[in-house]
DNA sequence: ATTTAGCACTCTTCGTCATCGAGTGCCAAA
DNA sequence: TTTGGCACTCGATGACGAAGAGTGCTAAAT
């Protein structure tokens, strides 16, 4: 976009003081907090022109103005400055980050507690997806008659398992039997692959009756396939109701329905992770996603900041921010990286 | 409370009003809509009465009466007469309760999601108290070197288990061996009289040498008393920005900030129902909790209406709704209780 | 060709004021 | 004990005007 100077100048007081103020912000208004050396009129000028481009609008005629989404747009690709954390913010993160944690699924649980506090707003995280990796374990164990416990391994040492019933005569050793044919026959396969025959198929010969053995292959199937399934986190949704964009009610209400929709966010944060996936990335590249750009009800007026964690070489995982498009994105961003980066020197901790 | 029988009338369809139209009642209207035998005048004395009992109030001078918090319980205790749920409302909520089940878990998840959605409130469930339950299998196993998945097992089936970290050289022979040990020598015993101690004696005259041993016995201990902890599913809290009892932005957002409280309501919960264990309970017996009654910050305009659900003969939780204070409680209490039957039935189902 | 001062105009916000109406309490009569 | 009547209270509603912030445009200045 070919702004000069004086236009990029313009268009990144008004951002800025309007997402400090939450104001529309007038010709006089930037006069005072910034020191333009021209006059208000000059700016009235140059601001009707900006609003030509279709960067800032007015929500009526005898308002300031206020960015388009366009604006944000603009602002954040080439207008932003970085922020620099705080020592005291970087220590506080960490410290959430890496309080009382066992498992990864603690550490993605304390990131988006993290960070939905230090923002004020909604904050994400989504469990790594799997479908790329491959069965490296799978055993069953014998709870008590008729049930048993499916535990699959994947590569990255990811571990799922459940509870699954099985026909009640079944002994210890037909069960071991059983995993033991399937891990050897599975071992290295991609998850995607595995498919009920092939699951079949890995213990055709067996001297336990067929129509036992497929109930049994039936529950493994579930419980491999369930061990794709996203998780999601989503953590601090109170906190817009702070937030004066969503002071009034409705909005507030379309926003926390939305985002309430059990996998509807995270398909769609998935969806655009997937379309970028092509995409070179710098070690803190992030996603950026500005109002209606937002393909989701009642998001119309919020942004979302992702970025990519990674377990091991293999998996990868997204957590972000979801705020309302009037954020101080540098610093948004520069939290979320942060987040990003700490999350990942603790996973390599945890697992290696 | 020794009220009259009129008085009754007058306070049952003070409440039944009120709950309907979210309008404070005044006594012309209560003339409009029941057929009272007597003059606008007698009921305001009526009223003036009940006031005087506590049993209702004024929002100001020159407004109707809505019931206070004594009011409500007096309805809820004596006065209300009970709803029955039509078949097609039974059959929807069943279905729901029954939509693709694997696990308890799914069937607690399905239970809040439908008495959420039948209800329009927020609605909670808790995952059974163990405390009383029994370890009955301890078994570790192998993930890769450094890393195990310890599986607990309880009495009623309930199972538990936690990937944990163990020294890197430790062999697959020696976890089976300290797994067996820890089993044979813990077997039936309560899971809140295991301790460090109580564990570590029982792996005593191991020839593995007492540092490494120290750690993963640690491991394990911690992922025993991990399985103790409560989960919670609450659902459906955007449902109460729909209601008129928190259309002012200040309520909301404090009745939502201590829902999103992690643990609070649970632990209240768990402590009201602790409380109420010695007492007799019904086979519907649900537990009613009504505005002030509530020592949580920000539900001072809400109800509770608890109720238990069964897993086996020695396991409980507790699952049932958060709404206004100003709700239909015939009507919730009949939900509450066929959800609460439905999947007792369904528990039964799956697990025997 | 830009920039600026000035001015008329627009539109929201806010406080005031009067009105309306639902509801109450109380008194006196039935 | 019940009822009709009446004065009174108080919130809700809407009209009105003043204040204030901001704009666009024009004409003069640089």
């Amino acid at each position: 976009m070919g702004l000069d100077d004086r236009k990029k100048q313009v268009l990144q007081a008004i951002v800025d003081d309007y997402v400090s103020t939450y104001e529309p912000v007038g010709s006089k208004a930037l006069i005072e907090r910034h020191n333009f050396t021209v006059s208000s009129a000059t700016l009235r000028n140059e601001m009707a022109e900006l609003e030509k481009l279709g960067l800032i609008e007015k929500p009526h005629t005898s308002a300031g103005r206020i960015p388009s989404d366009k604006g944000y747009r603009e602002y954040v690709d080439s207008l932003m400055h970085p922020d620099i954390l705080s020592r005291e913010e970087q220590d506080e993160i960490s410290e959430r980050i890496t309080d009382s944690v066992h498992e990864v699924t603690d550490l993605l649980h304390n990131a988006t507690n993290a960070l939905s506090e230090k923002t004020g707003f909604v904050s994400l995280a989504m469990s790594p997806r799997l479908h790329g990796s491959f069965l490296t374990q799978l055993k069953m164990l014998m709870i008590e008659p008729g049930k048993a416990l499916v535990v699959v391994v994947l590569s990255a040492g990811v571990v799922k398992d459940k509870v699954v019933r099985i026909p009640n005569f079944l002994t210890n050793e037909q069960i071991m039997q059983i995993s033991n044919a399937v891990e050897k026959n599975l071992y290295g396969k991609p998850l995607d692959e595995i498919t009920l025959i092939t699951l079949a198929s890995s213990v055709k010969e067996s001297e336990i009756p067929e129509t036992l053995m497929n109930q049994v292959i039936y529950e493994a199937y579930v419980a491999i396939k369930q061990a794709d399934k996203l998780d999601v986190y989503l953590e601090g949704e109170h906190r817009m109701l702070s937030l004066p964009d969503f002071s009034e009610l409705g909005r507030a209400r379309d926003l926390l329905g939305t985002l309430s929709h059990d996998g509807m966010v995270a398909g769609y944060v998935n969806e655009i992770e997937k379309s970028a996936e092509g995409q070179i990335r710098s070690d803190d590249s992030y996603m950026i996603r500005i109002g209606q750009e937002i393909a989701l009800e009642g998001l119309e007026d919020c942004s979302f900041i992702t970025t990519t964690y990674n377990i091991g070489d293999t998996l990868s995982g997204n957590i972000g921010v979801i705020g309302p498009k009037r954020m101080d994105y540098s610093k948004v961003i520069s939290q979320v990286n942060f987040v990003r980066k700490k999350l990942n020197d603790e996973i390599r901790r945890l697992i290696e």
